[in-house]
This record gives C-alpha cells, sequence and structure tokens, in this order.
DNA sequence: AAGAAATCGCACAAATATTTACATTTGTTA
DNA sequence: TAACAAATGTAAATATTTGTGCGATTTCTT
C-alpha cells in the first residue's frame, strides 16, 4: 500500500471517530506501528490532525470566540453609522425617554448614548440591553422588550409590541435595511416589519436612521413610508435626485457629512 | 481509550449536566479516580472547567451569556439541582405550553426541556433564551418576557408580568432562594418576588423546585406561601418534621434521591 | 463543635507509549 | 541484476501515563 493512501485512510478514521489510537491504525493497516508514526507525524506537521500520547485526534476548531453583535460591511460603512448615529444623539435629551429599536446603527447610537445621564430606554435588542447592562450608568433605566427572538438577536412579536405601547417614548429611533421613495422603509424580517409598524403607530417622534448604501433598496416588507419619519438622518453620497426626493418625503432630514 | 478522548467526554458530561463527581466518571470511564483527577487537572487549567470538592462543574462565563452565569456553592446542590430538574421534567408533556421562571434550579430544568418537541416556552430569564435560541429544535417557540434587567440576567416588572398574563400557560416552574412554613417561598429581589407574585396570581399549575438547603431560609421578600404550590420538587435530606410540614402545605411533593 | 465519611493529592510501582539507532525490505535505475 | 535510496521494521533505552496505598484535608452529619 502506498504511503498517500494510508494518509487518506488514517485522516478517514480520524475524521470519523474523532480520535484514533497508534495500535488500532497499525492494526487496521497492516503495517507497524512506527509507520503509523511516521505517518502521523507528518500528517501532523501539515496541520491535519493532532498528534496525542497513544494515537492523534481530529483538530479542534477554535472559533468559539464571541462574534460582534453585528457584522460591518466595510470600514467605511462603519465611519457612516457612527457619523449618523452622532447626529441622532443630538436629538437625545439628559433624562429623555427613548426607544432604540434592533439594527446595527441604531446600536451605534446606543453606544453614544451610553454617556448621557438620566435615561429611560426601551430596547428591542438584546445588544443594546447588553451594552448598557455592562457600561450603563446607575441613573439609566433600561427595558428590554421581550417577545420572540430573531436570527440577529432582536425581539419581536405581540408580546414586543405590548411592551412598547405600555410607555410612552419621547421619540423612537429606527434603522432600515432599505429605503426608497416607493418602497418606503423596509425590512427582509417580516415579523421585525409587523413590530415596527405597531410601534411606528404609538410613537410621537420617529427618527430613522439609514446610510447611502440602503438607498434605492427594497425588502421584503414595508414597515413606514417614507413621509412618517419626523426626521430622517444619512449620510452624504446620494445623489441629488435623491436628496430631493428624500426632503420633499420625510419632515425633516438631517445628512451628515461622513 | 485517549486521554483526549476522556477529555472530550467530561466536558460532554459537565456541560450536559453542569456538574459531575469525580466517582462516578471514574465509573463510566472506567479508570481509575486518580486519572480522572488529573483529567479534570488539566482542563481546569485551561479553563474548560472548574474544580470542585468531589468533582468539576462548568465553568461560570461572564462573557458569554451561554453559560450558567449561576456561581455553583457546591457539587452536592449542583447534582441536587439536576435530580430536582429530571423529576420536574416529568410534568412536562410535549407540545405543553409552559413557564420557566428565572434561577438557577429552573436552567437545569430547561436543559432537560431542550429535547422535547413542540414546547412553546415563556420566560423572563435571558440564559434560558441563549440555551434554546442556541440549541433548542426548530418546533419549539421561545418567548423572553422583557423588562428590567436583575444582576443575574433576569427580567422584572410591570412589563414582565403583563407578557405573562397575556399568554396562557399549562404550567410554570419556578425556584426560590428560601423555603419555610411561616415565610414560605422568599427572595433576596424585591422586583423579582413582584413579578413572581403577578405570575402566579395567572398560573393554573404552579411547580416549585427548591433543594433541601432552602429550607428554613427566609429571604427579604414573600412571593408565595407554601400552600400555593401545586407540586414542589425537592430532595431527600430534610428532617421528618420539614417533610411533613411540606406535605401537610402543598398540594402535591415529590422528593427526589441525591 | 466533634466525630464520621468522603475526597484529595503525594509518592512510587507498573503498564504503555515514544524515541533513537540500526537492520531489513522494497523499489528504481543503469 | 547489481547498486543505491527510500521506506519500513525491530528492539533497547527513555519518557509518559496510569493505578495503588495512605496520610492529610475537606465536607457531612449529629
Amino acid at each position: 500500500m502506498l504511503a498517500a493512501q494510508r494518509h487518506g485512510l488514517i485522516l478517514q478514521e480520524i475524521s470519523r471517530r474523532t480520535a484514533a489510537r497508534i495500535s488500532d491504525l497499525a492494526e487496521v493497516l497492516q503495517v507497524s506501528e512506527m509507520t503509523v508514526r511516521r505517518d502521523i507525524e507528518v500528517l501532523a506537521e501539515r496541520g491535519l490532525l493532532e498528534k496525542v500520547h497513544g494515537g492523534a485526534t481530529a483538530i479542534v476548531n477554535k472559533r468559539n470566540a464571541l462574534e460582534p453583535p453585528f457584522q460591518s460591511k466595510s470600514l467605511r460603512e462603519e465611519l457612516s453609522k457612527d457619523a449618523i448615529a452622532a447626529r441622532a444623539a443630538m436629538e437625545i435629551a439628559p433624562g429623555a425617554s427613548i426607544g432604540l429599536m434592533g439594527g446595527s446603527t441604531v446600536f451605534a447610537l446606543a453606544k453614544l448614548a451610553l454617556t448621557i445621564p438620566g435615561l429611560t430606554i426601551v430596547t428591542n435588542s438584546l445588544p443594546v440591553s447588553d451594552l448598557f447592562n455592562r457600561e450603563g450608568q446607575h441613573s439609566q433605566t433600561v427595558i428590554l422588550a421581550g417577545g420572540i427572538r430573531t436570527p440577529t438577536d432582536s425581539f419581536v412579536g405581540d408580546i414586543t409590541v405590548s411592551a412598547f405601547q405600555a410607555l410612552n417614548l419621547e421619540v423612537v429611533f429606527m434603522g432600515a435595511h432599505g429605503m426608497d421613495p416607493k418602497g418606503g422603509f423596509t425590512t427582509p424580517n417580516l415579523y421585525e416589519s409587523e413590530t415596527n409598524r405597531a410601534v411606528i403607530a404609538k410613537t410621537r417622534k420617529l427618527v430613522m436612521l439609514a446610510d447611502q448604501t440602503k438607498w434605492g433598496e427594497v425588502g421584503f416588507s414595508t414597515f413606514a413610508g417614507l413621509d412618517e419619519a419626523d426626521l430622517l438622518v444619512t449620510n452624504t453620497g446620494l445623489s441629488r435626485a435623491a436628496l430631493s426626493q428624500l426632503r420633499s418625503s420625510v419632515k425633516e432630514l438631517a445628512v451628515v457629512e461622513t
């Protein structure tokens, strides 16, 4: 038998049973233990398995690290979000009661809100709750609106809605996956959309956060028309036509430099 | 068996049952206790489990809320919780709607409920939500009742209560910090107590989980009298007097072997 | 609070596994 | 087929792992 064949069989056995002992492999392959040792040595050097006393084991994937709440596509986008969040944060007065809906842009805002004292924050976003839980101030109150959990660790559904409806918020901050003159503000998640719609219906002031990459995007479900936003914060990079379209639709428009 | 395989099995057992004693592991793995000790020592050095007198327990990992954020007082207590949880799990029928309140004993029950199909689970415990989010089945629905977050990552307050009141549960499982003929079921957290009380008022069947160390303890706030429990699951170790006292108070009593 | 029971960890012996060095076989090429 | 290189096997020396007995320590029980 060729050495390469042995290597293949060894790897197969290891991946199948996650581990194998030298003596067993020698038996199965009908070669001496010394040969199996030498095979395992080269395979270990190539990183295909791990040599342990008595045999070998499969490589363990050490990607158990906690991923950041959101995966940002690029640094540029990240900076846009921060700039938009900074402008939106100007709408938050100390001691205010605000709503922070799930989403990466709103999360950027949440980080800025950490330093504003006396806030009462209602959110359906677990990352936001975690953030304040960890780094928030004592004068701040954070209420997590529970419900059904989405893949992005937001909560949606009737329970979520009723939590928002029980509380009167001065301003609600919301992100969107898509923003389009015809499609309005959209998201790919139907339940999230329903939840947003219900929260908007109860909201006194709605601040939408959306960077220029969202323009023209139309997600599966619309939760608000452009005209429902009391303030839209976006960043430079939109065409003149898009800007004028937005300016005539939303009640107030803020365009920040990136 | 390879040492590496033993290590894997030990970790698996610990994560499954939160704790294991050296003697049991030695029996199961067919090695001497000394070997298990040495295994546990290296795993503890790698931070994969916590070495305690008599065995090992799952690590208290603050970073990712996926692990039980409960301080393990002793191995015995941990194993008592598992035994109590196993008895309580018998009360859960496939497809049932159940409530799981925060607490370490109820968390042990949650781990067992992972394998029961079709459940609808309402909980105010973030660890429970995380658990099902990660390891739950597709046929299961988990609703997190939001609200104010406690240091132990449970949610309490009006919002929490209204979430429970909007849903009709067949049975609610609850833990307690203290259990006493005069004091009833108690907890040191006032808000948690209020929340529990409100949930109990709406509950059809209340199953209390409390190990023998809780007997005689009286926390700051009482949320239920002993007679309000439809079923109390506890473990052996209580005195004869305590048992007869309990038997005459609760509607049904289950005492499990530790 | 004290005695009983269980658990711990050391030291050393026994069992297993690894390494080193060298012998043997196998395969290739002139 | 002789000669050589590469691969494989063998065995003694070395290293590692595992088991056992036992006194020290911790935990449990009364």
